[in-house]
DNA sequence: TTGACATGATACCTTTTGGTATCTCATTTA
DNA sequence: TAAATGAGATACCAAAAGGTATCATGTCAA
């Protein structure tokens, strides 16, 4: 049980971060940008900022004064190694995809 | 954002939660069958498991007095509805099940 | 340089969470 | 029936989580 494997899922555990990051998927945001989607203090975004970026999800570039806050395209490996645990119970989606693939290649 | 959502996410963010799922992918068990594996109280183990019916994760069935708990099949089927909306972000996921694939069949 | 602005950091508070201890209930089985 | 066993329920506690308020820092622009 790895510790990023820990951290992802604790990031993922609270709705307001999770909601994060549906925004984040439109467009990067700087911190302000986020938080004016949001009915809480700036401080408390920074804060599910800093959980999602210790999760891997997001990554933040500077550019002058703004930190602007992106989407990490490889985030969410960790979460998809852990369910790929469940692949024969859970996983109906990529056992189709799989199935679509395997087709694919005939 | 439903509520069933939020409740899977939350079952998932416990180590001990995601242990009691891979236990259980093994083989159906008792409360008191899956408290062996831990170093913590079975009302503890309960706890966890209430939270993981609460999610959706598992289910119990009744035989005697025995409360013999199993994984739900469908259960992961609300994280993978969420993830979905990151479908441009899996390239990476599809890549390396692709490869995977075609090494089982070789 | 000075003021405005975007962010970072810290202290503090309240609620939730993970855990134990303990008691009760239901079901076996001697 | 009596005793042992498996599980549910509740009260309680410490730690973690989510939030605000406040102050400090770095950068832009006049």
């Amino acid at each position: 049980m790895s510790a990023m494997e820990h951290m992802v899922f604790r990031a993922l555990a609270d709705p307001t971060r999770r909601e994060i990051l549906m925004l984040l998927k439109q467009s990067d945001m700087t911190i302000a940008e986020v938080a004016e989607n949001f009915q809480m203090t700036r401080a408390a975004i920074k804060k599910h900022l800093t959980i999602l970026t210790d999760g891997g999800l997001i990554v933040t570039r500077v550019e002058g004064r703004a930190r602007i806050n992106a989407l990490e395209p490889q985030g969410m490996q960790h979460v998809f190694d852990w369910l790929s645990y469940f692949d024969t119970f859970w996983d109906d989606r990529l056992s189709a995809l799989k199935s679509a693939i395997e087709e694919d290649m005939k």
